[in-house]
DNA sequence: GACAGTGTAAAACGTTCGTTTTACACTTGG
DNA sequence: CCAAGTGTAAAACGAACGTTTTACACTGTC
């Protein structure tokens, strides 16, 4: 089994279930079964592994949203949740546990978030077709939501999502021409 | 000017702005201008601390929540956002950072996502007057657009407020029997 | 004028942090 | 066969962590 994957595997639970600042290196190690040294020679850097481990969340978030529809982006979030569990957007999380100011989370983090954004807006361009300022105001309001369904799902759990996905329906069917 | 009120004003600015780990005893003494013995004597630790801060911003966020329409809640959300800026919602942050099994903190959490909740619920039946069923609907989609809309200010700042609040208007027209 | 109470400054507690280093074992290709 | 590469185990680095302690100054009150 390849290290790297191995030992971002490993950084991906500990940083969702503990938190990244809490989460030291000494239990990384032990997690992925390997030295510090080895794992320095690999990653170079907790903030390193930090970025590579939301890159490669990215690419595999990404990778699920390929879908062509709203009610679909649902679907796959509420696949998710129940697949991974609900412990809040991990980009997020980042992004407030270092304060906004570290600039090798940051710049993941809102690329992240304009990538998503991107998708949305691609899917309601095809799926409503309205103008672009409609369609500006919908793809905001369906971000909301993803957004909300996200956190909210900490504590509510799948059905946080389900309510999102029924109010997305709504407000897509009333901008649809 | 309180010693203790003044600590605490410091301490949450610090978490919010830096994350709750992150934020050392001695940031804290240095910003409250007190001794960590007299910090202490106060507060008993740090995560007495956190917990403090996070009931005494209950507090001020359900007071400012004392309105009778979801629109004005979503009025009041757009001005706290505007007035204290966009970090994400400090207690599902707390209950990230601290992995969810630190009760002191978790009790206060859940505590303050039921009484929103609650409030919601409360504004539905009184503005909405629909069934139970289509208020308990209601409700949790509201809540996940006020999360959605804390979470997303963080990087789109006040205009994702202002599209939750469109988004709101809606379902809730939707729902008016 | 002793008293308890409350504050400060500053050192020290042991632990843990992220990171580097030392020393050694194992493959693998020239 | 040796040289380079890659891995491990374990100690060490200085700094920072949350917390406690020591020593001392200032307030009020009996």
């Amino acid at each position: 089994m390849d290290i790297k994957t191995n030992l971002m595997t490993a950084a991906e639970r500990l940083f969702d279930r503990n938190g990244f600042t809490a989460t030291g290196m000494d239990r990384l190690t032990q997690a992925a079964g390997l030295s510090s040294r080895t794992l320095y020679k690999h990653v170079g850097s907790k903030v390193a592994l930090m970025g590579l481990v939301l890159s490669e969340r990215e690419k595999r978030f990404m990778a699920r949203l390929e879908v062509d529809s709203i009610d679909a982006v649902f679907a796959v979030l509420e696949g998710w949740v129940r697949d991974e569990g609900a412990r809040g957007c991990l980009f997020l999380r980042a992004y407030g546990e270092t304060g906004g100011d570290m600039p090798e989370i940051s710049r993941v983090v809102l690329a992240h978030k304009a990538a998503m954004r991107a998708k949305i807006a691609d899917i309601i361009a095809q799926e409503v077709g309205g103008n672009d300022e409609t369609n500006a105001t919908l793809t905001e309001q369906i971000v909301v939501l993803i957004e909300g369904a996200t956190a909210a799902a900490i504590y509510r759990g799948p059905e946080a999502v389900m309510a999102a996905r029924k109010a997305a329906a709504i407000i897509v069917a009333q901008a649809r021409p």
